[in-house]
RNA sequence: GGCCGGUUGCCCGAGUGGCCAAAGGGAUCUGACUGUAAAUCAGACGGCUCAGCCUACGCAGGUUCGAACCCUGCACCGGCCA
């Protein structure tokens, strides 16, 4: 899972597709080229987990640690208690406690990412540290004095927001300040000199950088973003049935996060190899190969599903999701399947559980968690999308599960759709 | 503080007294095709004890046989003025 060190960090970057924009480009390269560099990446925590779109940076810190460079990893307990301002609408605020507890979860999340021993060692960073002592006065002398209004308004999201119905409050606008206070605040206390996040971002890097300029005019810093993550059709990357694909495994099991990558688009595994694993380049070009002439053999998405299972959930469960996404989907007879190995693969499905009898299917789609509501299920019926061991359900609305279709006189799988499935399992009488 | 405009289903957005569970688009789900891919075509898309009923158009009240639509108050958002 090593990449063999590039003569410069950013050719491999460069060579990842993940440098969408970034400051002075030959300095950075002399910088990065030269030495050890501090370099952070902040997380704001707005939710109780991250997601697959947070991995981008997340495993480009990685790569910069893996050529030498030392990180600082931010988990934003301040920022996250204002809120980057999004296009679309002002954000709700977060209770400080709910915020805090936040903030915990992805320190832990992001840890097994970094390496926090050795000369490079990582540090985890909270920029409530150098916020919550802070006066008012001092936020408006200190820092506010290097803002110039006309420039802050200037930034694309603000203008965007100004622009809008939803407006914009001085809450969220003064969010760049904060960010920028952060790179400046990281650079007196660790020598921080480079700071990088998504090309979204890369108003607040700018700000950061400039703040510094101006605050401490001797230090020479510098802003890397990476692209935005899309789909083939140019959507959002990162959704799946339902929503988010969480880094959680009780968010989202190590099952449904297999899935969700063994199911990548033909059109874009090459560049996601890239982005995401640690493959190198004659890897790539091998699964590339197999990608364009055997498309339906999918091996290149398999080894991108195993990759980052493994390195988000680990080796031994990606082993499990790999061998369960096997056995439910290697040609569709269940029957064949000793007691053992379907047990493991159905282990790792949302599971129900179901009395002896007979039962409807509406009930049962609703109760595994197939269908949101029985009038859901009972379109799924009569839309023919219900299926019961792999053999679809012909019955419409009035379809019945019992006794009799029991595997190993224990278990039912059922399925909506193509790819949808779930476990009932026979409990006591 | 004043005046004007806005708040519609997951999102955008039409509707301005009965024909409205609410046009259209997007997202989503299902089917066909295929490779657990994409594209395409077709159907579905508030809930339920489903030919009916219930809930819903910012919140609360009112007018009316009848309200998303009219009136009053409140909340939030925007614009202009002070």
């Amino acid at each position: 899972m090593t990449s063999a060190p590039a003569a410069n960090v950013l050719d491999e970057l460069k060579w990842r597709n993940l440098l969408s924009i970034s400051t002075d480009e030959a300095e950075l390269r002399k910088t990065l080229g030269s030495g050890s560099v501090t370099y952070y990446a902040g997380f704001d925590p707005t939710g109780p987990s991250l997601h697959i779109g947070h991995l981008v940076q997340i495993l480009t810190m990685r790569r910069l640690q893996q050529a030498g460079h030392r990180p600082l990893a931010l988990v934003g307990g301040a920022t996250g208690l204002i809120g980057d301002p999004r296009p679309s609408a002002e954000r709700v605020l977060n209770s400080p406690e709910v915020v805090a507890g936040w903030v915990e979860r992805l320190r832990g999340q992001i840890e097994p990412f970094l390496d926090f021993t050795g000369p490079n060692a990582a540090t985890m960073v909270n920029n409530l540290d150098w916020t919550s002592g802070l006066s008012a006065i001092e936020f408006l002398r200190d820092v506010g004095k290097h803002f110039r209004v006309g420039k802050m308004l200037a930034k694309d999201v603000v203008s965007t927001r100004l622009n809008s119905e939803a407006g914009i409050s001085y809450t969220e606008f003064s969010y760049q300040i904060l960010q920028s206070m952060d790179f400046l605040e990281l650079n007196k206390r660790y020598d921080c000199t480079l700071q990088i996040g998504g090309s979204d971002q890369w108003g607040n890097l700018t700000a950061g950088t400039d703040l510094i300029h101006k605050a401490r005019p001797e230090a020479a810093v510098h802003a890397l973003a990476t692209p935005l993550i899309t789909k083939a059709d140019g959507s959002k990357f990162g959704k799946s049935e339902g929503g988010a694909v969480w880094l959680d495994p009780e968010m989202t099991s190590p099952y449904a996060f297999f899935q969700f990558w063994l199911n990548c688009e033909d059109a874009k595994i090459i560049d996601y190899l890239r982005v995401f694993t640690f493959r190198t380049a004659g890897q790539i070009a091998e699964l590339e190969e197999s990608a364009t002439s055997r498309p339906q053999a999918r091996e290149a998405q398999r080894a991108l599903a195993r990759d980052m299972t493994s390195l988000v959930h680990g080796e031994l469960a990606a082993s499990r999701v790999e061998e369960a996404s096997k056995a439910l989907f290697g040609g569709g007879d269940l029957t064949g399947l000793d007691a053992g190995t379907l047990g493991d693969a159905l282990g790792e499905l949302p599971k129900a559980q179901l009395r002896r009898g007979e039962h409807l299917l509406v009930d049962v789609l609703v109760a595994a968690g197939l269908a949101k509501s029985k009038s859901d299920a009972r379109r799924t019926l009569s839309d023919g999308g219900a299926y019961v061991n792999n053999v679809k359900v012909t019955g419409g609305e009035v379809a019945t599960v019992s006794t009799a279709d029991l595997l190993h006189d224990r278990w039912i799988l059922v399925r909506r759709g193509r790819r949808q499935l779930a476990a009932l399992e026979l409990v006591g009488e």
